[in-house]
DNA sequence: GCATGTGATTTAACGGCGTTAAGCTGGTGG
DNA sequence: CCACCAGCTTAACGCCGTTAAATCACATGC
């Protein structure tokens, strides 16, 4: 009997159908906006049921973030296929910039809740899924490293660690700002891509030797 | 008979106290963990018992958040009697930073909780409280067109707005990439401020004409 | 000087949250 | 055929923000 492999594959199923509901409400009403009661019923589930697959709240959102991640590492590879270091470092931060705006709730999940994406990892502070060339930062990071060992950056800009922070906090200021202040009428927001643009071309332009 | 004022006198008195232990509790614990419960608490109070002073969770926030936009402006003012634009432009980001590293939880109140400003601000737009001298955005954006009248800027960098934004970006996700994933030992965090100054060193290089 | 009333505070309660415990039920393995 | 157990349900707990009703203190009007 195949049967143990076929409740197996149910489970699973269920598994990823609770995924599916619960990734849907994250991202349409937030993750704190969004009950437990509010995934099972779009399941035609109840709450409780959830428990039976997942462990709390916290680990549903855990897993979804590890999708995430991975995802944004992927694009961050084929981002990576470009032989220039510096040129790199600026499609890494347009792609950044680009993944933020497309999938706002993602983002949030990722790099704007404390604690969220810290889990995935284990206790050595290493990735515990991820293999270094699937790492968003740490693609970034040898791409500031090559551009270091190149020559490319001027004095006080040999650091990739504090080069890496440089402009991934640029770039992560852009995208969060923007999400946290877009409905605000007292700020005139200018076209996001080409704000992001003419900030990495100034931050390069002021690095480079 | 001075009674009346007397009774007036004492209901801001303890108004002033919840204040007091809800901003204690908020930056303690964050705004999501501290409970009416436990501001009550703090002064020997039921918690319903807040309810006579203020509406609820939010216009307590919305009052804090108040207070504080206040004295980011007035630092900002302090800031913003350099002669020079330019000059003026960095000191205003290291003073930015600055205030994010020392007010975590009031930085994270003013530019991290999705509506929390946008609230005390009127239906047109325009800070309501706050003269245009004392808004920390408004002196920035000043500062800013400023050295662009002066012909500071080269190509591309002609509108305060994008440059504005470019800047207030760039600290911002300092602050606040610090802030979520200070705690995270999978990234070599280097001081922020000096990595604030060659960040905003290279921004200025990189516009300059 | 005593009734009146009003504001501040309390206790009790409501509905909703995440979560746990206990009961039901139908297919599986012996 | 029966005993079991996974997968679900209902019921309930303790917490939250908030509201309603009762209590209490005290200044005011007669």
């Amino acid at each position: 009997m195949g049967s143990k492999e076929r409740r197996d594959r149910e489970r699973e199923d269920t598994r990823g159908r609770i995924l599916d509901a619960a990734r849907t409400l994250f991202v349409e009403l937030g993750v704190e906006a969004t009950t437990m009661r509010a995934i099972a019923d779009r399941l035609e589930y109840t709450a409780p049921a959830i428990y039976h697959h997942f462990a709390d709240k916290e680990s549903l959102l855990r897993e979804l973030v590890t999708q995430d991640v991975g995802a944004l590492g992927l694009l961050f590879q084929r981002l990576g296929e470009v032989a220039d270091p510096v040129e790199r470092m600026v499609r890494l931060g347009m792609g950044y910039v680009r993944f933020g705006l497309e999938h706002p709730q993602h983002y949030r999940l990722l790099f704007m809740t404390p604690g969220a994406k810290k889990e995935i990892r284990g206790e050595n502070g290493c990735a515990v899924e991820e293999n270094p060339e699937s790492d968003a930062y740490a693609i970034l990071h040898t791409a500031i490293t090559e551009a270091v060992r190149a020559g490319r950056f001027r004095e006080g800009y040999g650091d990739p660690d504090r080069v890496s922070q440089i402009c991934w906090a640029a770039v992560h200021g852009l995208v969060s700002l923007h999400m946290v202040f877009a409905e605000d009428s007292w700020i005139e927001w200018r076209d996001v891509e080409t704000t992001a643009q003419r900030m990495l071309d100034a931050l390069v332009a002021g690095m480079e030797a």
